[in-house]
DNA sequence: CGTCTATTTGAATGTACTCAAAAGCGGTGG
DNA sequence: CCACCGCTTTTGAGTACATTCAAATAGACG
């Protein structure tokens, strides 16, 4: 169990003393996924949150019709979990499946509540991380909403090369909620 | 300066006492805007958060061809600002701008961060309200990405009755994503 | 090497947009 | 109180964007 990157991701935001990042600590759980593997599916209960070590995710609704809708990918240092159902104690919306090996550090619901509870500055530590994907993900609403297919897939080529150069199209196009095939011609347009 | 509705929201969440309540209240300026006035604007600096003692209030980004595109509508009991703009200190992005004629409780970022530092619920208040805002967003983007406007729409209506019985269709289509004309021609439809 | 999936290409279709014009509705002033 | 003005909503025709389906090609993995 090796919690320095987060460690020092924390300390990007909030300071923690040593008695603090120990507690923290003792709440993590490692966790090794192959690629391909599920982390989450949906319809099941979704009572851990994970931060990345190493590798690559990628979290996607099935529409009842099987359309696949990507609503995230996570990388090194991010964290991810369907949040709606994690707060709520709900079955979850999305699929969380590894597009490369991972190194994950899994934490229950019911730890982080405790360490909420014990360390106050972790808790400022996540309002901050909250705060910055409501932000992102209100900026990829603006987005959607006001920008073409094609100004969307610059956009997130732009904005996640590392993530880009490592998922497939028919993945961006999920993403971008557009078909592999419209893509395709996006793609092949000149310039 | 009336906090009660807040403090009443506060609660469903934290508990705070006697003068937690007051420093907190002691941050709060009230501040009255008329139908069609704006609390913030594009380019602006934004300083404030918002809480929505009465009215409402709709939040739109204009992009440079001029496409309006809705992020959020607030109503009573609803905290609104430019979230990305308010915690990085950049110019807003998004305009916001009065419905009806609206009550609303302002609070400066830096006020804010003093009320985090000095009352720790009301910052575990604020990482539940963002907790669910990114889950709302969450929500609403794989709703966007999986469904047709006509389902979006219907979505809307159910999500949201006192909101769409307030405000116009131009401003419904705007919030979906489509244009005025063609959210008429869904209502046309039969069923 | 063979199999499976991703990507490309193309034709036909459907969904949503633009533009223009008419009809409806609400607020304001005379 | 009514008439007018401006904005919203509707309607329709023509167009553009994006999808579906099918088939061919290319890549990745065991």
């Amino acid at each position: 169990m090796d919690p320095t990157l987060l460690l020092a991701h924390i300390r990007k935001h909030v300071k923690l003393d040593l008695p603090e990042q120990q507690l923290l600590a003792s709440s993590l759980v490692e966790k090794s996924v192959k690629r391909k593997e599920f982390v989450l599916k949906q319809e099941e209960s979704c009572k851990h949150i994970y931060f990345v070590n190493s590798g690559l995710l990628r979290a996607f609704h099935l529409s009842p019709q099987g359309k696949d809708s990507t609503i995230m990918f996570a990388t090194k240092e991010w964290w991810i979990t369907d949040m709606y159902c994690f707060v709520n104690r709900l079955p979850a919306m999305v699929n969380i499946q590894a597009v490369q090996d991972c190194e994950l550090l899994s934490l229950s619901k019911d730890h982080l509540d405790k360490v909420f509870s014990e360390i106050p500055r972790f808790e400022r530590y996540f309002r901050i991380l909250m705060e910055n994907a409501y932000s992102r993900e209100q900026l990829r609403m603006i987005q959607n909403l006001s920008n073409t297919a094609k100004e969307r897939y610059n956009t997130f080529l732009n904005k996640y090369p590392d993530i880009s150069a490592h998922v497939t199209q028919k993945q961006i196009a999920s993403y971008l909620g557009i078909t592999p095939e419209f893509l395709s011609a996006i793609r092949a347009e000149k310039d």
